[in-house]
DNA sequence: CCTACCGATCGGTAGG
DNA sequence: CCTACCGATCGGTAGG
């Protein structure tokens, strides 16, 4: 009895996401959506109030959960190293548990118009500044090396997390905190061997 | 006199490099790209054969940008490190050199059909077994940490440089040589403070 | 949720 | 390189 059936909405918006994330927003149709889910591409509009709407959804959707995954982690009394484990961890869970909507967030977010544009903006700002604070802390208790570019470490931490949608496979040889342990000892130890060997 | 033309396909190109990379492959139709040429619509096929070996010859261009840049490398006689510092600047400055290009690289090569497709899906792993061999040969020699997971280590250097340009601004603070030493340092020598102190 | 349809726009072509 | 046009398809609506 798994076949509980979802509300209409979000079978549209899951579905949405798929095609959206496979062809690319503007290479979908209302009627190849529509199509998918078994009806005519007019009686969407039953349910829905356009097809931006649907793209505005669904970015918002995944930016709120990189939200709700990060910022609990703010005021965390962990040391640097560890909050960033953390964070990359948490980071490429919400990637990898919501490709689609991921791969939409980053790919299609510059075809909305201008208010929702606006708000990833400014929302990609507050996610650098996580990263940044997080990174400024761990240099300021001297978790972390005094010579550190800030803005640089937290660039290159979110190119890792970031970059994940692109290559990453649910199910596959490497669960989130796999991936997430990985790049971590990385980028904290560093790729070279010890000066003594 | 910097009003030299260049060749007509040229200036196509360029134009449809830049309306690609700004508002995406199918956002973009065949009358935005002759109006910016100060043409009609129907004029560009005297020129090309279609929208479509637009984008082929514009990704086309980017991948072989890189593997100029990247291949030469491959059997440079360096230590691991320094050879890691060279690709990375290399990679990073393809990127900034050819800024609308390789975004529509990176954005747009899903909507080529079946052969280009096929040949990018190649093209990557080409690149990605680049980067293995790379940090393979720095294991080996000792130059690298004993314990790397090699793919691991390519996915994070490959990473770092791919995703520059979602972010880079070439004309900015930071040159492409910064950026590749700024993100080397880091990698090759981890984030986290000495343990002795 | 369907049928039937709207005006707009798409990539591309014919003929000059 | 332009004018004029093709059939196809787009997002969306009216009326049921």
């Amino acid at each position: 009895m798994t076949e509980t059936t979802k509300p209409r909405r979000e079978q549209i918006h899951d579905v949405a996401s798929r095609l959206f994330s496979e062809r690319g927003y503007h290479a979908t149709s209302m009627r190849d959506l529509a199509g998918q889910l078994g009806m005519q591409g007019g009686s969407l509009y039953a349910h829905i109030s356009g097809k931006e709407e649907l793209l505005v959804e669904i970015v918002r959707g995944a930016s709120q959960q990189f939200d709700e995954a990060l910022f609990s982690l703010r005021d965390v009394n962990l040391p640097a190293d560890e909050k960033l484990r953390e964070a990359m961890f948490r980071h490429i869970q919400v990637v990898a548990d919501n490709m689609d909507s991921a791969t939409v967030f980053f790919h299609e977010w510059k075809h909305l118009s201008a208010e929702p544009y606006a708000q990833v903006v400014a929302w990609r700002d507050t996610i650098d500044i996580f990263y940044r604070d997080l990174v400024a802390q761990g240099v300021r208790d001297g978790t972390f090396r005094a010579d550190l570019d800030v803005r640089a470490a937290a660039n290159l931490i979110l190119s890792a997390v970031n970059w994940t949608y692109t290559w990453y496979r649910p199910g596959g040889r490497l669960s989130p905190r796999d991936v997430a342990e990985q790049f971590a000892d990385m980028l904290l130890s560093g790729l070279m061997a010890g000066e003594l060997q």
